[in-house]
DNA sequence: TCTGGGGTCCTAGGACCC
DNA sequence: TCTGGGGTCCTAGGACCC
């Protein structure tokens, strides 16, 4: 039987990667991309790692670094990152029939019998050197590349990759002489699936390095955890648990939220967020072909401030018949809204969630008594609206939305769309 | 003054049923 | 004093991921 080889293809520093194939100037130099609220960094190049700038460090809290060691600047360009994106997914897809899209920024593809056919190790460090040289040859896009039986030790390989320079940012962990002499040198909290809480348990029973936790038998971290845990020893041992999913599910629940620039006190402008959440999340409900049964709105104050009045309230509620029409969905985000709102607080974050989703093609057949509140209409007026939208973005918009959203995030720093907007096309001269 | 956003999966516990 | 047992479904909350 052949032994199965998972690749995990990462991007490194995916948006600043992102940033420096159009600013190559920037390639030796520290470069960080901040959150939506230009508030965090949510991307550090190399050099802003070794300053020691730890992910998700709020931007005040590091004003004196970024002036000492003049660090450019991004917000986040998603319209840019997303299409890269998908041109690197692209470039993988030549390099294996299945290929399972984990993130914005990182794949994992089957290998197995693709390149162990010399059942040497060359074969297929070979073969996966070739995929990165075609990624950055056809994106500008560095990549590191995970070799392995399980997707955990492939998560694995290629963190080994990114700190271990002499791997040529490629390793393959088949090899269990090779794991035996890996796996005690990663600390614990490395392994996909352990974080901070499941660390401290681990280390309170002597657990510190991946190797440690492999050599744990499954049914004692079964006990002591939970099966999700338990699946990870028996991948870091080699046996898989966890499939490639080449086909994306459908999503199970649709968020929209936003911190807001300034805090704010008035009902109306509250909707008026809840509104373009509601169109976002809508939209997105309609791509997937889908259906919602449920629809929850959250608003709270700045938990982490230390004079506001703290108020937190969510409000949900479940369909009598599912929707994906985006003026039901304001009509009852607004709802929602009325009944949770206290007047008086600074009112930081909201949110919209979208659940019970189930493809449109089978939303139930409504009971005897119900009126139905999509009109027979909908969705052609729906897929119309989706349809301009795509071609002219927010061209049509519900009105309670607004014009002058001043509440939206600030954008400092943001790139041109280099790849999606004709007007921003990168010239020569 | 300023501290991201969007997801998934699992578990415990309550309600309810027979 | 004793106060069934087993099953399902739902929800909230925790932990994790990028």
């Amino acid at each position: 039987m052949i032994q199965p080889l998972i690749a995990l293809v990462d991007c490194n520093n995916f948006y600043v990667s992102c940033e420096r194939v159009f600013r190559p100037d920037l390639l030796y130099q520290p470069v960080a991309v901040l959150s939506n609220n230009d508030g965090c960094i949510v991307a550090r190049s190399q050099e802003v790692k070794d300053l020691g700038i730890k992910m998700a460090t709020p931007v005040h809290q590091i004003k004196h670094l970024i002036k000492r060691h003049q660090i450019h600047l991004f917000s986040s360009n998603y319209t840019l990152y997303a299409d890269l994106s998908s041109r690197v997914m692209q470039s993988l897809e030549a390099y294996s029939p299945h290929l399972e899209v984990y993130s914005i920024d990182e794949s994992f593809l089957d290998l197995t019998g693709l390149c162990s056919h010399t059942s040497s190790r060359r074969n297929s460090i070979d073969y996966a050197l070739q995929i990165k040289a075609e990624v950055f040859q056809n994106t500008g896009i560095p990549v590191c590349v995970g070799l392995a039986p399980t997707k955990t030790l492939a998560k694995l390989a290629n963190y080994a990759a990114k700190k271990w320079h002499k791997t040529g940012g490629v390793l393959d962990l088949s090899d269990t002489l090779r794991r035996d002499k890996l796996l005690p040198l990663v600390p614990v909290n490395e392994v996909w699936g352990v974080g901070k809480q499941t660390t401290k348990r681990l280390h309170l029973m002597g657990i510190f390095t991946a190797h440690d936790l492999a050599s744990q038998s499954v049914a004692t971290i079964q006990s002591h955890f939970n099966i999700v845990l338990a699946r990870t020893v028996q991948e870091l041992n080699g046996i898989a648990c966890l499939d490639l999913e080449s086909i994306a599910p459908d999503k199970q629940q649709i968020v929209c939220s936003r911190s807001f620039k300034r805090r704010l006190t008035d009902e109306k402008e509250l909707i008026g967020a809840l509104t373009c959440f509601a169109q976002t999340a809508a939209e997105k409900l309609r791509h997937q072909e889908s259906v919602a049964g449920s629809i929850s709105v959250s608003i709270r104050t700045n938990p982490l401030s230390q004079t506001d009045a703290q108020y937190q309230r969510s409000g949900q509620i479940q369909l009598k018949q599912p929707t994906n029409d985006t003026r039901h969905i304001v009509r009852i985000a607004k709802r929602l809204l009325k009944e949770i709102f206290k007047l008086g607080y600074r009112y930081q974050k909201c949110s919209l969630q979208l659940g019970h989703i189930q493809p449109e093609t089978q939303r139930q057949q409504m009971d005897l008594f119900s009126v139905s509140e999509q009109s027979s209409d909908s969705s052609t007026l729906m897929n119309t609206v989706d349809h301009i939208n795509r071609r002219f973005p927010k061209a049509i918009a519900i009105s309670a939305a607004g014009i002058n959203n001043d509440w939206q995030t600030p954008v400092n720093y943001l790139s041109p769309r280099y790849t999606t907007d004709w007007d921003s096309l990168p010239g020569v001269t």
